[in-house]
DNA sequence: CCAAAAGTGTTTGTGCTACACCCATGT
DNA sequence: ACATGGGTGTAGCACAAACACTTTTGG
């Protein structure tokens, strides 16, 4: 053990982790302004070093839990960013991940120990710090492929939705329109939600009849 | 600079390649044999620690071409792998990368600064050092799906090859026989290659006609 | 009664699947 | 002549895509 970090301590091993969520009809990323010197009034996703006891994957549940406070959430490895110098601190190797978090846990404890926290629609982004632009740009692109050949769906969604909210998060994503008839008929024949026997209420017009998925294990099935 | 990596030395990164190749009708993988003490008489995939000065792909392409020799041929990171205890001799997170090589340019130079090299079937493998096994059956699996959805194929193939060649590749990874009229019509109509007019020779039957790849760019394409 | 979203079937075309025989060559 | 692999077409079926109107509720 001693031999080897002591020889090599060239690079440090960091996570960040874009985390997604559907909002207000768009697709919105959170993240963490920075307050260090060449990226001040630069935001970032939230990231931290791996410790030494820590697992890659732990660590990135770690910093999604600090960021957001939840857990038990849609989490996948994305990328391994490793440019020499993609970071002005040191070499900073980072695996990147992706989570997901379903529109209605939003509210829950954003705020925690960062100075300032927010989420942002995917296309209107601020000055973002390191190669985190990128970083976001493919998870985005991840994202719009496993829509359409897993049932990812199912984290972005609350417990109970209508067939109209889940179509919404597709089109959104997709960023393209889809055709009612066809979504409803492929999901229904896909036999992964059910009718809960609720409706939904309170707004201006009809109500819609309420599903919960099955079940909410990944699986890869062909959707779109 | 100094500060992070003096403050952090706790891990240390690593690429491991997984090489395949389709040769004798067989999907085969190259490993080296080890010779340290918990893993003597285990094989692994080649792979190294990354040099401070060096991007994480950088020495991806270094560790293959110390092993192999070629150089310009398809190489994809796979997936990090950073559970604590993956390596015995310490901390040591270790990017993984897929890289495909053509059939023919198997006897290159395989032989370099190993004890032994040597390629294994990748069914019946040797006992493998580290998490290796894992690594490359992960490999397997995504090399199977993008069989299915690019046009990879053709960084297994020669420069001239034949429409069976070509299927029986894919038949050597997705470990099913495929319709031969159907897989030619779907290859014709896509375009992807043409004949080079010449036929292939010296067999105890009749000759066959040879392509080419119209293109040897990288790109998501429906096929299977 | 009006606005807003929910809900519902049919038709058409495209692409996948299954399937069997003749041909050209070398020995 | 025979063994070996090369090369070719068609019919059925399942699924995707296009498309418009009626219903229910709240205001």
């Amino acid at each position: 053990m001693e031999k080897i970090t002591r020889k090599y301590q060239h690079a440090v091993i960091a996570t960040d982790t874009i985390i997604f969520t559907v909002v207000d009809d768009e697709l919105k990323v959170l993240l963490i302004k920075m307050n260090k010197k060449p990226y001040a009034d630069c935001w970032a996703a939230p990231g931290g070093l791996v410790k030494p006891d820590e697992s890659v994957d732990a660590s990135a549940k770690r910093n999604l839990f600090a960021a957001t406070g939840v857990k038990d959430v849609y989490l996948e490895q994305l990328y391994t960013f490793g440019r020499v110098n993609r970071d002005p601190f040191g070499r900073v190797v980072s695996v990147a991940y992706v989570a997901l978090i379903p529109s209605e846990g939003l509210k829950l404890k954003v705020s925690s120990a960062y100075d300032d926290i927010a989420w942002f629609p995917c296309h209107r982004l601020p000055a973002l710090a390191y190669d985190h632009d990128h970083m976001i740009q493919y998870a985005v692109g991840r994202l719009r492929a496993k829509l359409a050949y897993t049932n990812i769906v199912y984290s972005l969604l609350p417990d109970e939705f209508t067939l109209t909210d889940m179509q919404n998060t597709y089109e959104i994503i997709l960023g393209r329109p889809l055709d009612k008839r066809n979504f409803r008929k492929k999901i229904l024949s896909l036999a992964l939600v059910a009718k809960t026997g609720t409706m939904s209420a309170g707004k201006a017009h009809r109500p819609a009849a309420l599903y919960r998925f099955r079940s909410r294990d990944y699986k890869m099935i062909q959707i779109m």
